[in-house]
RNA sequence: GCUCCGGUGGUGUAGCCCGGUCAAACAUACGGGCCUUUCGAGCCCGCGCCCCGGGUUCAAAUCCCGGCCGGAGCACCA
């Protein structure tokens, strides 16, 4: 099996697809996984070159094992040694038609003047492309296939064009480039790929290198394809689109927690496991699917919040006063309530609440969870630090007014407010702030604590 | 337009290959309830689906034909 990306950026939650389903069908039969950067265009889909090291970071952290890393890039010698055997077979053939001109002559099911040429000539022109004997767009490479053949998509295809433009990887080691088509094909059968398992719109793939594989004689591999996957909250997947709105300073970088990428989902906390779960419960349909974060949510929150320490977080906060509290309190409440380790508040006088609270709930008798009961104003009443008989749903949280922290939290939601200083000890940690959302807290930054919006 | 795919609750899947056990399962969303301490979490309950029309058959979500709808590809991109 294999997963093929072009590293002209960091994996999306599309490529985690292609990473998860993949490296899951390797490990049921126990397969080898081979990584291959199928970074054969310097131009038009440009490698990053950085993106080499963050798609086998990111690899990693999903939790597979590559057992071999291919670079298309480097492999290009290897390309041309098959090609010289097609061109030698009568297979493949120098084209010196325009792109334009072809088009017509492909469109009509003709054959171009280039098509028939001796294969000594085309051994020639091969040669002389190789030597840089041509400008580019001069010539290209096509494998014969059938001029007549239904999909005019597949009628003498491209296997090699010049491109003068350095590559990030090779530099300018080379200037004849294959097309993904061709290298992909070779690549398949020198690597023993069993099974392709990849998106749809690489379906056409398939029938162009048939065709190759008919004239050496090898057998195709077998192949499924997925459907595109729109996730409800980001729209259609690309990563050219996001490059450009990154560029154009909509975000940060491609970390940016609101961006769908593998990076930033790990930076706004989510395990690794909830993405491969989401994966493999989307399947292998054909069909484009369009589904909701909030089934990643809700892996996500399986796997946290067991684990999750809880805090005080306070939006919109308003102070209030609390008259005839008789003593201050050591306000003890449990970091997760499925475990037994506390955590610590101040029960003062002057404490923080939301505005929300404070409005909805003016006048009644509300408890501070934990700390005591009060009838509900800007100088509150005390009265009494059992819960008694509070009714449910008027249980709010606080904040000690001497002890908070500044805390900002970016992502989804953007939102300045202040929590417990406790949450220090879970810096990098997934927290759940009360009544709020579960929130990586990322680091502290001068006087306030920056987290990261996880999900609901 | 041409060439391929596909259509199961609101959403995403399982079941289809090898017809009966499917008056259809799971997850998520939504609605309601529970919790002496999160009314944005958790737990429980509920809601709701086989695209349409023919055919084959004792029997069809499953097989066949036609229609409708959706998607992908049609590059010297991957």
């Amino acid at each position: 099996m294999r997963f093929a990306p072009n590293p002209n950026g960091p994996p999306t939650i599309g490529s985690a697809r292609g990473i998860i389903i993949n490296g899951e069908y390797v490990k049921m039969y126990k397969g080898k996984y081979i990584i291959r950067f199928d970074d054969t265009d310097p131009k038009t889909k440009r490698p990053m070159l950085e993106a080499y090291d963050w798609y086998l970071e990111d690899i990693e952290w999903l939790g597979y094992k590559p057992d071999e890393v291919i670079y298309a890039s480097k492999r290009i010698p290897k390309y041309y040694e098959y090609a010289r055997k097609l061109v030698e077979m009568g297979k493949a053939y120098v084209c010196f038609c325009e792109r334009e001109k072809f088009k017509e002559i492909k469109a009509a099911g003709l054959e171009c003047e280039h098509r028939n040429a001796a294969i000594e000539d085309n051994v020639e022109n091969w040669e002389k492309m190789l030597e840089g004997k041509f400008r580019e767009g001069e010539a290209v490479l096509r494998i014969k296939t059938d001029m007549k053949h239904p999909d005019p998509a597949i009628r003498d295809w491209v296997a090699f064009r010049i491109i003068y433009t350095s590559h990030p990887l090779v530099g300018d080691a080379y200037f004849v480039y294959p097309t993904l088509d061709f290298e992909s094909a070779i690549e398949d059968k020198l690597c023993g790929t069993t099974h392709i398992l990849r998106g749809k719109d690489l379906m056409d793939s398939e029938k162009k290198q048939r065709y190759i594989y008919e004239y050496f004689g090898w057998e195709y591999p077998v192949t499924k394809h997925w459907g595109r996957v729109k996730i409800y909250e980001f729209g259609k997947l690309s990563t050219s689109g996001l490059k450009r709105d990154i560029q154009a300073g909509k975000f940060e970088g491609w970390d940016d927690p609101r961006v769908p990428t593998v990076r930033a989902l790990r930076r706004r906390g989510f395990d690794p496991e909830a993405i491969r779960k989401f994966f493999i419960s989307l399947g292998l349909g054909e069909n484009e699917v369009a589904v909701s974060m909030n089934n990643l949510y809700a892996e996500n929150r399986k796997i946290i919040d067991p684990k999750a320490n809880r805090y005080f977080f306070m939006w919109e906060p308003v102070e209030i006063k609390i008259e005839g509290l008789p003593e201050e309190k050591r306000v003890e409440l449990p970091l997760n309530p499925n475990r037994e380790d506390k955590r610590v508040l101040k029960g003062e006088s002057r404490v923080l609440i939301t505005r929300e609270d404070f409005e909805k709930f003016r006048g009644e008798m509300i408890r501070l969870k934990g700390f005591c009961n009060i009838k509900l104003d800007k100088v509150a009443e005390f009265i009494e630090f059992e819960i008694g008989n509070v009714k449910k749903g008027k249980i709010i949280h606080w904040l000690p007014a001497s002890e908070v922290k500044k805390c900002k939290i970016i992502g989804e939601v953007n939102m300045d407010g202040f929590c417990e200083a406790n949450v220090v000890r879970d810096l990098g940690n997934v927290v759940q702030f009360e009544r709020f959302a579960f929130c990586r807290i990322e680091k502290m930054v001068d006087d306030y604590v920056k987290a990261i919006y996880t999900h609901p």
